[in-house]
DNA sequence: TGTATTTTTCTTGTCGACAAATAAAATGCA
DNA sequence: TGCATTTTATTTGTCGACAAGAAAAATACA
């Protein structure tokens, strides 16, 4: 309990520390590797990774800021709890987002752009081909992120960034149960969203974007519905 | 240039001050009393606030985590620039915030919402009459950070709040000039938006907050071309 | 035994000092 | 004078230690 990693790294360099520790725990609550709920002691924190609260505590502030945990004030700190009964709201705005960027990026995309979309759109194909879920997850977060870079708004590229985020911690937790979830037709319409912002069909893009989203919704609803059925029933 | 304030308040209590330094900057950034480039320096403000760098450096961290500030590494920390060449991307965000959050409060609205926004819609009117450019600013935030507060989305009311702080710092910089330009107009149409979030009117409140928002974004846009023209002109 | 009160423990919040990195200033040299 | 190099100055990054606050544990008392 006290170790959690092989000891990462016994040296590093001036200030790239907290950015380090900030992306490990990013990565951690994300992952559910540290569940909604788990403690995160500075102290302990401090002599996993070898240096002093100081740096662990600027880690803690910014992570606290995107909201991936919370601090009692002489307290304690804790990571973040799902808000399950408000997702709605989380839903709402994760389509919104999905509409807004796929139809900024048909608008403001430039060539140089295509080819990385298609990259995440290929390995998102190859993920569902392996039938490897984390892949898949893990490449469609990618394939939208990409997106919205070029759709060229940095405002929403950031809100949808951290719903992408708490989307990856949603779906972690289900990703047991969903096999076959994330299936060719995705793959298609990923395909179809690249052929809309190529041509610039801004409308398009809209639609497809927004049909897309809510595919997806439908999806991880079921399969939430699914379990809680699950856990009525035993 | 040492001492920019009369000495706040030498005594304080354990875990205020951060948060005491960090409104007390945020405000003096977005009232342009720090302007943007302006050299945010740890140990100056350490003496200012009477209190450790520790404390001091949170707070620019949660700064720096909005936006608000950005650091150099091991050089400086300065308050950002305002991005005037993308001033579209922030127009597109603020108007599509504007639409959302007053679409999702006809929604979702609750009935104890409606006096708190007739409060500030009346402040509005007032600061209208007075022709008290300033308070027209404050009040008009506070009317739509209400509505948006009423629709229920923590999504869209956090990137909004940050929309409307970097509108405010954008309209101080010109608040010299707009005289008569948040007319009574605006305050009709507040009053319209109102009527259509007590009536659950969505698609209506979706359409007025739209318009609104682009009548807004119109009025800074034009204030805009015609201080840069002057500028031109000299 | 049950409850109020005191003590202890544990975690965070703050401090002052030092180290590292960068830019600016000073120096050396042709 | 012009340029490369060394030195100094300034600002941030990190550290270890201590203090404060809150919960948990221990104690006192009826």
């Amino acid at each position: 309990m006290a170790d959690t990693e092989p000891t990462p790294v016994p040296e590093r360099k001036r200030g790239s520390g907290v950015k380090m520790v900030y992306d490990l725990l990013r990565d951690e609550i994300l992952d559910l590797v540290l569940p909604p709920g788990s403690p995160v002691d500075e102290v302990q924190l401090a002599e996993r990774f070898k240096m002093s609260r100081t740096p662990i505590r600027e880690a803690l502030v910014r992570l606290a800021g995107e909201g991936l945990i919370e601090t009692l004030p002489n307290r304690s700190t804790m990571v973040s709890n799902i808000d399950f009964l408000n997702l709605h709201t989380f839903f709402d705005a994760l389509v919104l987002m999905y509409r807004v960027t796929t139809r900024l990026a048909a608008q403001n995309h430039r060539q140089e752009d295509l080819p990385t979309i298609r990259g995440f759109h290929e390995d998102y194909a190859a993920a569902v081909t392996a039938r490897d879920t984390l892949a898949m997850i893990a490449t469609n977060v990618a394939f939208h992120a990409a997106i919205a870079e070029a759709g060229r708004n940095p405002y929403f590229t950031g809100l949808f960034r951290r719903l992408l985020d708490e989307g990856r911690r949603i779906l972690r937790l289900y990703y047991q149960s969903y096999e076959e979830q994330f299936p060719q037709r995705f793959v298609d319409e990923h395909a179809e969203i690249i052929a809309a912002i190529e041509a610039r069909d801004i409308e398009g893009a809209d639609r497809l974007g927004k049909a897309h989203a809510e595919q997806i919704v439908l999806q991880v609803q079921q399969l939430f519905s699914r379990n809680v059925r699950l856990d009525i029933a035993l």
